[in-house]
DNA sequence: AAGTCCATCTCGTAT
DNA sequence: ATACGAGGTGGACTT
């Protein structure tokens, strides 16, 4: 069987039907007057209201109240789901260890409680992060200027990591810091600090560089500028590249590529 | 009627569902074979298969695959959302302004649809947040050390805030980090910063503490340390002050202070 | 409206 | 398992 709905069910009624799902490993759905607490990381309780709780087959459990995205409560996936009934009332547990919690839900009237197996075999396909945007530059190192070779990515330093290492014709080294938004003083900041912390470290970038007598250039790479990241960049002596984020969906290019 | 369910509804039986709902402003539950559609500020595309819809009276709008707590795609509070009928299937779109971002979900086979007005008055009571320790060690000092005084809190420096700012019993200047969870590197790093930071800048706490020749003493204040945080606090002179965040919910609180 | 920071962040990924 | 950083982060709060 695919799925089933029971209307205002017995306590005993929802009870068995919890129970079966669990077993198919389903995904469940209440709609129910409940009660919650949690305990693990925080502490938190939630006083009798009625809200829609989802159990995943992942393990997943999630409480969520008539308003925002988030639940209000919840559990992530590989959770342990089981159920029983104490006084006259249906509860729902989940928990986990690493780090040890606990979500008890008690349930005192159900408006109806649903299980289905969900067939869905697709992934999410999404663009427009800063991600893509490191691989298009990688992939096209002439968007950020002509002559532009990338020689490292992902470069640890002190306070993080430097998005993109490079040089250019002339055999500066470049500093790139990537945006996928409108870029702000804490870019700029950002990459300052890493241009720092790369000139404070020895490293053999540095070392050709300096035996070269060449130069380090920062650039921020995003598809725009704040008003006060404009100014600051002047200040600091940061180079800016307007580039957007590429918009292509993975599978959007594969087609592309396969036209050929 | 506080709720309606229909198994395996017609498009059109399903629109006129949706349209009362809305109007209703209940909360509307789906599960159906759709198709997703994202653009806004990124892009992102899911294919064909079933998933579970929510739709909240606050403007939310969530659709959960059968895995992980998040959802796969979703719009914030106060979206618009509407629905129609095109090439015979049923469309829900959720829209919004600033930023301009815009979620389609083509629907194909319903097997159920449900909407019911929630009653839910409770609000989540919690405890065992930064917060929490950071009102904790500002109404009970001592738990630092004896003489500990704080003087501000959240006192804002070039890279964030501190935490706590205050003196101890020699008159040395104090500077609180407070961390919730086990403090790792990080932790030891942004602190560190903050003295700079502060160090760094005039103020009149600082010209204090130079006037009369006292320290500037950096604390970090978490339950616990991980191994490479134990390291650098020595290197970095650092001291720590092992805190649990309460754990205690206010209400339990208000019903200690009523029964005095 | 925009910026800032915490979160039971979640989630992916590298170690 | 743990650490680390990105995120359409969300959400609360301040400016």
């Amino acid at each position: 069987m695919k799925y089933k709905i029971l209307e205002k069910p017995s306590c005993d009624e929802a009870y068995d039907l919890v129970h079966e799902a669990l077993r198919k490993k389903a995904t469940i759905l209440v709609f129910a007057c409940c009660k919650v607490n949690y305990e693990g990381r925080a502490i938190s309780e939630l006083n009798w209201g009625e809200r829609i709780i989802m159990i995943k087959p992942d393990g997943s459990f999630l409480i969520h109240q008539e308003k925002k995205v988030e639940p209000v409560n919840w559990q992530p996936p590989k959770s342990r789901t089981r159920t029983y009934i104490k006084n006259d009332n249906l509860f729902l547990e989940s928990h986990r260890r690493t780090p040890k919690e606990l979500l008890t839900v008690e349930i005192k009237k159900i408006q109806f409680i649903n299980f289905a197996n969900i067939e869905d075999f697709e992934e999410l396909e999404q663009a427009g992060y800063e991600k893509d945007m490191g691989d298009m530059i990688m992939d096209k190192p002439h968007l950020i200027e002509e002559g532009f070779t990338p020689t490292a990515r992902e470069y640890s330093v002190e306070h993080g990591f430097i998005d993109i290492l490079g040089k250019d014709s002339d055999n500066n080294l470049m500093i790139l810091e990537l945006k996928a938004r409108k870029a702000g003083v804490n870019a700029v900041k950002q990459l300052k600090r890493y241009i720092m912390d790369f000139e404070n470290t020895e490293n053999d970038y540095l070392k050709d560089c300096k035996a070269q007598k060449k130069k380090i250039r920062g650039l921020l790479v995003a598809p725009s500028l704040m008003d006060d990241a404009k100014e600051m960049i002047n200040e600091e002596g940061i180079e800016f590249v307007a580039i957007e984020p590429p918009r292509e969906l993975k599978r959007d290019k594969k087609v592309t590529l396969d036209a050929f």
